[in-house]
DNA sequence: CAAATAGTGTCTCTAAGACAATATCAC
DNA sequence: GTGATATTGTCTTAGAGACACTATTTG
């Protein structure tokens, strides 16, 4: 019998189809919008980054930054790749929402893409080199239901999309959807942008992502309405600051300049 | 400018090399053990199902059940397809865990798997034809962590597997390993056991995957032994009843033959 | 001082955990 | 009857949600 050296040496898999396999990415931040009085806080929009294609196939559309995976690294490190070269940002997190690879995704041919939500934090310092292309562009976003359809909205200044979705199935925590209408979204995206809430909403709800969107020091109030913002939810302050109470160290330092009382500076227990 | 059309008459996607794809499954069971004391119900036993590989490499050691992705189905079709022909069952629940696809991994060449967790239901009429091939066989598992170790124990009869891994990152609700002995397990298989466990657990507590295990109709007293055996805890009866009491609804039945009181069959709630 | 946010205290209600007590069948 | 599981009731405690109240800054 043949040993395992040999059999290595003289094993092919080229002699079997592959499929080309991409990693495409649902960037999150939080947008701040400051608002015309001065006493107010900025309010904060969960916003995505798109890219618009300036090729064949879904010439024009908008499609999800991503790429195809190469020889010699992980899905993960083709992601964080992707991310780094489209926003100049150190990503705060990566998860993987699952491979999409039903046959006729992509008209090129047998490719499939394994998806994942990343979130990158509002750092004061670093502010948002991202829109290094004109054709990148941060989207507002607003994902609701209406009886059983699910409507989600990108919106940028006057640039609007409006997919449709509807539940496919629902388990072990997340959604999974099927497209309706995909507005000017390329390929699938609109499903796994669907896909990729859902998931981000459900970790928000153990206080685990949100931290990700904020720098390393923030308010309590900051912290609420990220949560807020990305599930789209709105909670009593006291309630908030007793639920994360144990997940937050205060630091000795308070903001400064608002037009109300100073709020105590937090970092995230380890 | 190229039309849509001809730019997809010249794309080539075989220009650039691709990966072969995989899906490896976890497959789970509750394997019942009944006992000498005709009183006493059967105690039950989690267990996974492994096959010797008969071929190069890992010639020998123990392996899940996967095979490649065909063009023209998507992965989780490829994933029920092999669950189907190891166990000549149909799979209560399927879920995603990831694409493991660090370069190594695999030393016939670049593949990369994606692992799935998959329960399949202990239904009285269709007993376990699972072993068809003798090379194919449950185990029982057992995983604890001990200190900053974690050890996974797979025993069937006098075969015992032992494999040794650490923690390498907890977020979102599952955790990630690193192998530090593989036992007889082939390829990274100890990796993706452990985190389909991770998985399980984490899917357990809420209630959602723990039917899957289990018949249409059944006892509150064994839903509860398969909570109890699949997050390896205990909880109390009246407690238990309380927490599921809104998942389930009553049937008209009992069980009978029991050397004691007869429990109600109940069903899922949809 | 007015407007806004920061922060604390406390009441109620629900759900989880612990535990006690009763019910019912097969041998 | 005995020994096992089945099933219900209730006490206590922890946490979530609602709400009232006080504190502090800047223009």
């Amino acid at each position: 019998m043949q040993n395992e050296k040999d059999f290595l040496d003289n094993y092919r898999l080229e002699d079997y189809p592959r499929p080309s396999v991409t990693a495409d990415i649902v960037v999150f931040k939080i947008r701040s919008q400051k608002t015309e009085n001065f006493r107010k806080d900025p309010k904060g929009y969960l916003s995505l980054l798109l890219i618009k294609r300036g090729g064949h196939p879904y010439l024009g559309h908008w499609a999800l930054p991503g790429g195809f995976l190469s020889q010699g690294e992980s899905i993960e490190e083709c992601a964080l790749r992707e991310v780094r070269e489209e926003t100049s940002v150190e990503p705060a997190s990566l998860m993987s929402i699952g491979l999409f690879s039903e046959p006729g995704r992509d008209p090129r041919g047998w490719i499939i893409s394994n998806a994942f939500v990343s979130v990158i934090g509002t750092d004061k310092e670093n502010q948002q080199s991202g829109d290094d292309a004109a054709d990148a562009q941060w989207f507002d976003v607003s994902f609701d239901s209406d009886g059983d359809k699910y409507i989600l909205e990108l919106c940028r200044g006057d640039i609007k999309i409006r997919a449709v979705l509807e539940e496919k199935q629902s388990r072990f925590g997340t959604t999974s959807y099927r497209i309706t209408d995909s507005g000017e979204l390329a390929f699938d995206h609109a499903r796994i942008i669907a896909q990729a809430l859902s998931a981000l909403r459900n970790s928000a709800k153990d206080f685990d992502v949100i931290f990700d969107f904020l720098p390393e020091r923030f308010t309590l109030t900051e912290l609420q309405n990220v949560q807020e913002t990305v599930m789209n939810i709105s909670v009593l302050p006291a309630n908030f600051r007793r639920k994360v109470a144990n997940l937050v160290e205060e630091t000795d330092d308070y903001t400064e300049g608002a037009g109300h009382r100073p709020a105590k500076l937090f970092k995230r227990r380890k």
